[in-house]
DNA sequence: CGACGATTTGACTCCACTCAACTTCCGTGG
DNA sequence: CCACGGAAGTTGAGTGGAGTCAAATCGTCG
């Protein structure tokens, strides 16, 4: 119905980059998911490491672009990765914003990749052959196992974002974002504190199914109501984590830990 | 902000069921993803057979709850099965459909349920062991690799769940999801005509992220343009289809077949 | 028939989108 | 040094699409 072209405001090369980019801790240090190296013998974990290449991608550029030949994917040692699909009018959806130690790539219909793949920042990651990692893994129960795990990890993930998109009202989901964004960083640096986003508003709001004037609107809200805090519009303090998790509708606990 | 309750229409057992819920085909007729029994020797097709137990539902039974014990897992060989998650205020987000060859149950937070699992219609599954499950596949690259393989196609349909709950409008929301269910019939009768939709207004609302009277509004558009056509308010025939998958925004090639 | 649930339709409201102006923040160059 | 331009973000006014509330219709079952 009423197809109309989304002009789309470009989505050029930002000039302001984000200060530290780089400055994300790598998996090793945290350990999350899919860690590829876990419980493999000396000849297995050659075998393995010699199948990644060590690559690096600078903000907003593409690590993969949907409906290309999957050849290979990849695994995240710095920086964040978005994964999104585009519509043909424009419009685009960010499905999920990827850490260090994920994968990002797997996903393929007929040996292309599903999705298209950005650098939300600088990116450091390891690159897989496909072929070469499956069948590796064919004949790596671990292996496989590890695989499995991170991507029914990714899966719930993405079913919480179902929720947040799907139900969740403009400040919600905002509120949401913040949220798992500030677990993000107490992960990474186990501290408190300003933190960045690393995400412009344009790219929050194809996260958050909004658009980039509610997504400011949704922020000033809760900084008028003393939720958060802003250094910079990119930079940001929680004022009141207990608040901001009940807007956010982030069940407690926080074992759930990523953005997805 | 604002969480005003949400007083839920009652979500009662329907009086009306889908009149041949039973009858649609079980997986092995049409061997859709996690085939479990393939390439597994005799020994091993003899413990997973071992593991599994085939038991029953009812339209509108739960399968599992979220936040239960994830003791067991489901592989589905008739019926329809929705996963779902639900906040404090009631309101509902129905993460993905899934049919018969895909398995339901298995994502857990720390041992319990990720999400609920209700029978959209009435189920026949497979219940295997999680626990005795994981470890036959710890042993069993085969099946691993299986695993893996059915979740990344649930986590790819996931992800283009998400650019239709997040991007599109109503009408195209509705007509995506009324062009996916006709793929699915025809891939489980390959044959054309009218078919079941097995979900009441109120689900098909859950699930595209809007309300019944908005749904049912889409679908008086769309019969009003002669894209579609309803026998009942349940049974659907597509008119148009090309024009439905244009307004659903459905890829065509239609690789991905299923609802997710 | 009468009651109830599911769906449709109508009237109205409100939240988020659209369009547009304005501010900030940079960086460049006069 | 300040003027200028461009990009990102904020704010405002107005619109529209989907939600809300309510009534009407339809179908089924008792």
């Amino acid at each position: 119905m009423d197809s109309k072209a989304y002009p789309r405001q470009p989505r050029g090369l930002a000039l302001t980059r984000p200060k530290q980019a780089t400055d994300l801790p790598c998996d090793h240090c945290i350990g999350r998911h899919l860690n590829l190296c876990q419980s493999l013998d000396e000849e297995r974990l050659q075998q393995l490491l010699e199948l990644g290449s060590i690559r690096h991608w600078q903000r907003h550029q593409i690590l993969f672009r949907a409906g290309d030949l999957a050849s290979s994917f990849f695994k995240i040692r710095k920086g964040l990765v978005s994964v999104f699909r585009t519509l043909d009018d424009g419009r685009r959806q960010i499905v999920a914003v990827r850490v260090p130690g994920d994968c990002v790539g797997y996903l393929d219909t007929d040996g292309h990749y599903a999705f298209g793949g950005d650098a939300l920042t600088d990116v450091e990651a390891c690159s897989f052959d496909r072929r070469r990692f499956d069948a590796l893994a064919a004949e790596n129960p671990d292996l496989a196992a590890a695989l499995a795990a991170a991507l029914s990890s990714a899966l719930a993930q993405s079913g919480e974002s179902m929720l947040v998109v799907g139900k969740l009202r403009s400040t919600e989901r905002v509120a949401h974002f913040l949220g798992k964004m500030a677990l993000l960083h107490r992960e990474l640096y186990a501290k408190p504190g300003p933190f960045q986003l690393y995400m412009n508003r344009s790219e929050i709001a194809d996260l958050l199914g909004l658009t980039i004037e509610t997504v400011s609107r949704s922020m000033t809200k809760l900084k008028e109501r003393a939720v958060i805090g802003l250094i910079e519009s990119n930079e940001v303090i929680v004022l009141d984590h207990a608040k901001l998790r009940e807007i956010g509708k982030i069940d407690d606990g926080g074992r759930t830990s990523a953005i997805g």
